[in-house]
DNA sequence: TGCTCATATCAAAAAAATTTGATGTAATAA
DNA sequence: TTATTACATCAAATTTTTTTGATATGAGCA
């Protein structure tokens, strides 16, 4: 078993917290459901989501900003697609927490 | 490799949603980090965080609402744990996402 | 060029979350 | 009992986030 110190804890934690805050909206979370069956233009989102284009495109730019998902611009058309790597540092996260959870405990008094 | 249906995304979207949120404030994530380190009490948050007592009880309460930790009373002292359950349900979800997107694109046109 | 389409951006309004300071409660100690 | 300690709760104030509707930009088509 790997053993996470508190500090790796600490430092994973700021990455951690971008993507948890980007992650915290039912509608961005619905974007990158919708993201996880591959790459959207944002037309596509709009019609399959429903929603107003601006909001959509709203969260789109926070989800980006937190470095959750990349585009690519194809003449008028931005095409969005999922980072994985972001997901992947996300569990990294999560995983860390856990490891630390299992060592020997320094509860109070 | 396992793979992932989107409606397995979805259901467990409702699970990820309640999570991520009372993931999304950064008080929060130092009291989870905090928790990391073992069973702790009110008061030991309070003075290692460093900040007024109701906001600390504030946010357990959000925390603990979310499923994300669990409390115990012992006397006047009330401890606080990580649910570790609920880490691996994030993990989950991160990890359907993932699978799913690596299923053949259904992009759009 | 002028037009239309896809998307981004912005300011104001609305909604949601957090903070603050005070009060409530229950357990124990005096 | 009464006082104190540990924590929860609550209403009002503040801050942050999201929504809305309008306008801007830039690509390609006519």
């Amino acid at each position: 078993m790997a053993t996470a110190t508190k500090s790796e804890v600490v430092l994973e934690n700021a990455m951690a917290r971008k993507l948890l805050k980007a992650l915290s909206d039912p509608l961005r979370l619905l974007i990158i459901e919708s993201l996880s069956g591959g790459e959207r233009c944002v037309c596509d989102l709009i019609n399959e989501i429903g929603l107003a284009q601006s909001k959509i495109s709203f969260h789109l730019k926070v989800l980006k900003d937190a470095g959750l998902i990349t585009d690519r611009q194809t003449g008028r058309w931005v095409y969005y697609q999922l980072n994985i790597d972001s997901l992947n540092s996300l569990q990294d996260w999560i995983e860390l927490l856990k490891e630390s959870s299992q060592q020997p405990s320094q509860a109070c008094k």
